[in-house]
RNA sequence: GCUGCUGUAGCUCAGUGGUAGAGCACUUCCUUGGUAAGGAAGAGGUCAUGGGUUCAAGUCCCAUCAGCAGCUCCA
């Protein structure tokens, strides 16, 4: 007999060779029906399995049912889908290679080898070839082999792929499970549906390139990505939040709405700020820094260069080289001696081309010096290095941390001086990879809203407390009020992380503790920590419930013992601050292309680049218009008058398409009252006229209140708490 | 950086190896109007850049640059 422990904690005694769908069915025949998988000891396993192989020590196992009202569940039916996919292309494609087939967030995808492309013109005939599969309606059934008959299988079915994974990232498996639908059989970790009807919507939604096991020197690999639902509604409203989506992009509305501008003559991943996004930005600054100012930091400003030491003393220079501009040279053989060190550390230089490279430094100015005692590579470099120091390199500043350490070494600092907190809005260059450049999102030049907090060990907690909440206020003043919180540790199996084992559990334990405090959602993600010290970041839901990673505040043990920052103690001893990392918004660039797609490009009024444009009826008013115009210009309002010549019907339209949030249409009636119509742009309609005063009153309330009027709800609201990513072992 | 796709007027896009196109926007003129497009005329092009094939290239081929999607990366 096994024992099971239901979740309403009720138990159950079943005949050993029972199976979820037959517990299922012992219930109702329509529960039966609805069974996708269940859930054994924390784990998804098929419905049709003995649950006897899950009792250990004649323990009883915890156990549930998952049907298609349970999150998990579509999971399940989308790896199946992938196996239907697969199928087909296998039926369409014969002699197709199977690589691995996982799910997505909100999809999957399988990884082919095949020799023809396959184009989205394929998609139709696939779907097609799915939909019989599905019709069909066969079950997946799972069997196991032991490692060697397993291997024997793959190589029948010529899976050579399916082979190499055997031996290689499961070697370590004794024996492998297969599911088999009708002529289709995959090595295969599962779980799946139990019948290929379950899947009542899919699609097919693009195909890409990719590689094996995701190593470009291996073999190419095409990928088919697709997606399924339990209902044709879900995948509908799935495919509308795309639409919407694509709606939002805010590279699209940037250009439309004149915000920013990124132009391959000024360079790839260069934002030009165009006056009216700027106008954005300016609001934004001026709004932390007034709370910055209120909440004890001290602004700084710092230069957009500095030399190379400073970025080998924190330690980024080396660490993230690849990813920096070159360095500018002072001199001009520097670039040669650089690379003569680089290739020399690498072991990679002829002594043709060493000599070469040093008669051309030469030409350029360079003396040998030491470089003529030394012999081995060793001598060399540090001979070279010599020379280097005493050149002038600076880098384009990739971080402000550097200058804001230096700034707070530039005098001695007693405790009663801590916590010092350093903000500036300050600029920094990074050399991303071409393929990960995207609008604003993800830019080349980005300006952070950053701080550096130097603190007290004590004052840690307190301090990333009160940043907690300032990042929660500045996120509610924008109508973000959906986020979560990822604390990310250090990786015990790497070294890529600088400091004391200690002090990382130290650091890691004084941020837990304040997120427990703080009540907010967060999760913890070992290996996700920059390599000197914990982080926090925010996760930020928008309003069609895209998540984005924006602020982020990371604890820093690391660059005040590189910078060798000290205070005096108390004890009248010299102490080491900490060092905490903040920005709320993240940078500026991302910060403000996710609002122009959180708003769909209609910015609420208080951060409109235009708030208010005076609509003439006629050119009888223009001058009471050009009068409405200066009062509320008076009063600080962002406004216009379109003293067109043409329709009031045709300003309004435009007026409407660039989102402008009120208009004030003024004729004769309101030229002679003082008087304005206001058309509200959301509710698209005439609120009736009123004096200007009054009218001037309630956008002042609105402004003041940062009111977010706008409330966009997304129909897609299926099952968002699916788990990102599931790694499908095989 | 890698793979695939794309690049034609300010914008969105047609274009079959044989004279460069449309709508919107823009300029000028007419029109003076009441809550989502009044009318007419005009101007606007090194078809991304550089090579090649051809009697002839926007169109075919190669390279470069840039954009998009995906992968890898992210202080």
């Amino acid at each position: 007999m096994i024992k099971i422990n239901l979740p309403d904690g009720t138990s159950q005694e079943h005949e050993d060779h029972v199976t979820s769908l037959n517990i299922a069915r012992g219930i109702s025949e329509r529960l039966a029906n609805d069974v996708i998988a269940a859930e054994v000891n924390g784990s998804i396993v098929d419905a049709a399995r003995p649950l006897t192989e899950f009792v250990e020590d004649s323990n009883a196992i915890d156990f549930r049912l998952l049907t298609v009202r349970d999150s998990e569940s579509l999971g399940v039916l989308r790896h199946s889908c992938a196996h239907i996919m697969a199928r087909a292309v296998m039926r369409l494609f014969p002699g197709t290679g199977l690589a691995f087939g996982p799910t997505t967030g909100h999809g999957f995808y399988y990884d082919f080898d095949v020799e023809q492309k396959i184009s989205e013109d394929d998609f139709p005939r696939i779907e097609a070839e799915m939909s019989q599969i599905i019709k069909e309606g066969e079950p997946f059934e799972r069997f196991s082999l032991p490692r060697g008959e397993a291997v024997e299988l793959c190589e029948e079915m010529n899976q050579e792929l399916k082979v190499e994974h055997l031996q290689t990232g499961l070697a370590d498996h004794e024996t492998l499970s297969f599911y088999r639908q009708g002529e289709f059989v995959d090595l295969c970790r599962g779980p799946h549906i139990p019948r290929a009807g379950k899947i009542k919507a899919f699609k097919l939604l693009s195909i890409a390139g990719s590689y094996w096991k995701g190593d470009k020197d291996s073999k190419p690999l095409q990928r088919l990505y697709g997606t399924a639902w339990f209902s044709k509604q879900d995948l509908a409203s799935y495919l509308e939040q795309i639409e919407e989506a694509k709606r939002r992009d805010h590279r699209v509305l940037g250009k439309k709405l004149g915000l920013f501008q990124i132009d391959p003559s000024v360079g790839q991943g260069l934002c030009l700020w165009l006056p009216k996004g700027a106008t954005v930005r300016v609001i934004l600054e001026d709004f932390i820094k007034k709370e910055l100012l209120d909440r004890g930091y001290d602004p700084v400003y710092s230069p957009h260069i500095g030399r190379v030491e400073l970025y080998e003393t924190s330690g980024h220079f080396p660490y993230y080289r690849d990813s920096q501009f070159a360095p500018i040279f002072g001199h001009d053989a520097g670039r040669i001696i650089d690379y003569c060190i680089r290739k020399l550390e690498e072991g990679g230089l002829s002594s043709e081309k060493e000599e070469a490279l040093l008669q051309a430094a030469e030409i350029m100015g360079y003396e040998r010096g030491d470089y003529q005692k030394a012999t081995t590579a060793e001598e060399k470099i540090s001979a070279l290095r010599k020379w280097e120091k005493q050149q002038e390199r600076y880098l384009l500043k990739p971080m402000n941390c550097p200058h804001h350490a230096m700034m707070y070494k530039s005098e001695p600092r007693s405790y009663r001086d801590l916590p010092v907190r350093l903000a500036e809005f300050g600029t920094v260059y990074r050399h991303e990879q071409t393929g990960e450049l995207n609008g604003m999102l993800r830019v080349r030049g980005l300006t952070q809203d950053d701080a550096h907090l130097f603190c007290t060990p004590e004052q840690v907690e307190e301090e990333f407390r009160q940043t907690l909440q300032l990042v929660q206020y500045v996120l509610k003043s924008v109508g973000l009020d959906d986020y979560r919180i990822q604390l990310s540790g250090r990786d015990p199996n790497s070294d890529k992380y600088v400091g004391s084992v200690e002090t990382w559990n130290q650091a890691e334990a004084s941020l837990q503790k304040v997120l427990e405090d703080s009540g907010l959602r967060f999760e913890i993600c070992e290996g996700e920590a920059a390599f000197y010290g914990p982080k926090a970041d925010f996760m930020v839901r928008d309003a069609i419930g895209r998540e984005w990673q924006l602020g982020t505040v990371q604890l820093d043990y690391t660059l005040p013992e590189r910078f060798e920052l000290e205070y005096t103690g108390a004890d009248n001893k010299q102490h080491r601050p900490v060092m905490i990392h903040r920005a709320p918004f993240g940078s500026l660039e991302r910060f403000v292309g996710m609002l122009i797609e959180h708003f769909a490009g209609a910015f609420p009024l208080w951060l409109a680049p235009e708030q208010i444009r005076v609509l003439p009826v006629t050119d009888k008013v223009a001058d009471y218009a050009q009068d409405v115009l200066r009062q509320l210009k008076a009063k600080g309002f962002r406004a216009s008058a379109d003293m067109r010549s043409a329709k009031v019907n045709a300003k309004i339209r435009d007026a409407q398409l660039e989102l402008i949030p009120y208009m004030l249409v003024v004729g004769p009636k309101e030229a002679e009252e003082g008087a304005v119509s206001v058309r509200d742009r959301i509710e698209s309609k005439d609120l009736g006229m009123i004096p200007l005063a009054e009218a001037i009153e309630k956008f002042e309330t609105e402004v003041r209140e940062k009111t977010i009027r706008q409330q966009f709800k997304s129909t897609f609201q299926a099952l968002e708490e699916t788990t990102e990513e599931s790694e499908n072992e095989y």
